[in-house]
DNA sequence: TTAAAAATAGGAATCATTACTGTTTTGCAA
DNA sequence: TTGCAAAACAGTAATGATTCCTATTTTTAA
């Protein structure tokens, strides 16, 4: 199946690149629909699945129950704050070589790898001892 | 909220025990139920909820839009083929080191983390090959 | 310019998970 | 032991993210 351009996928992909937060489906919706008022939320998880599937964005699950996109597809973590949900960028370099010994150990083929850690951000960790005093 | 015991947390955890392949919560109710015939759906996801927060299990998400379960609580990897859609272990010893390196980097503490390898295992490229001749 | 292939909008369907409710079990204390 | 409040349960209804369906519109190669 030959991939035709098409407007909605252009403006979905240009939202995302604009955003370093990792948005949901929804929040893509939401935030396309202001400039095309038309957009169907089918034709963005369509668009977003299509992107995926051809690694142009990143797919990531944190465990929220809600799947985040990512323009950013170098290799990269992501930390997850349980506490405000937030969903950022970490920079590991001992990614690359991770997958590397991945690949050596396993006996099948690794095509990617998705790392997350958990737990509370700083931002959080500040507003709860505030909320003690 | 005190924890009281219950018989069908207990069969629940004890199957998990015996099981290397991280069932769902499905799979989990289906077992137990040969067993314990009344145990209600409801009550696997509650206490598969409830031991993960207690950190008796791990619950483990790979991107096929379930929930799989570990009685293994020690920091491992997990592989996910997605040819299959089976889950295995996979151990390596960066990750601890990986954890010491992001705690390091990071402003906020971090909990726990989660690392999964995507690709084909041994036994669907092997079949692939087969369907080929 | 035309027509087949691909994409869309809008709404219905799916399905894993959670919430609700009346009943049963657990475990502390009298 | 017995009584009782807290916790857990079974069964079922509700939720909500995501996918599927269909008639219509857009894209693009010839």
């Amino acid at each position: 199946m030959a991939v035709k351009y098409s407007r909605q996928r252009q403006m979905i992909y240009n939202f995302l690149m604009t955003r370093k937060d990792h948005p949901t489906a929804d929040v893509v919706y939401k935030n396309v629909r202001q400039e095309y008022p038309n957009i169907s939320l089918g034709t963005v998880y369509r668009n977003l699945t299509l992107l995926a599937d051809r690694g142009e964005i990143l797919r990531i699950q944190v465990g929220d129950g809600v799947d985040h996109f990512d323009a950013d597809t170098s290799r990269h973590c992501h930390f997850f704050c349980s506490d405000c949900g937030g969903v950022t960028d970490m920079q590991l370099d001992c990614v690359e070589d991770m997958f590397t010994r991945a690949q050596q150990k396993c006996s099948g083929k690794i095509e990617s790898q998705s790392i997350c850690f958990y737990g509370t951000c700083r931002k959080c960790l500040d507003k709860s001892v505030e909320n003690q005093k």
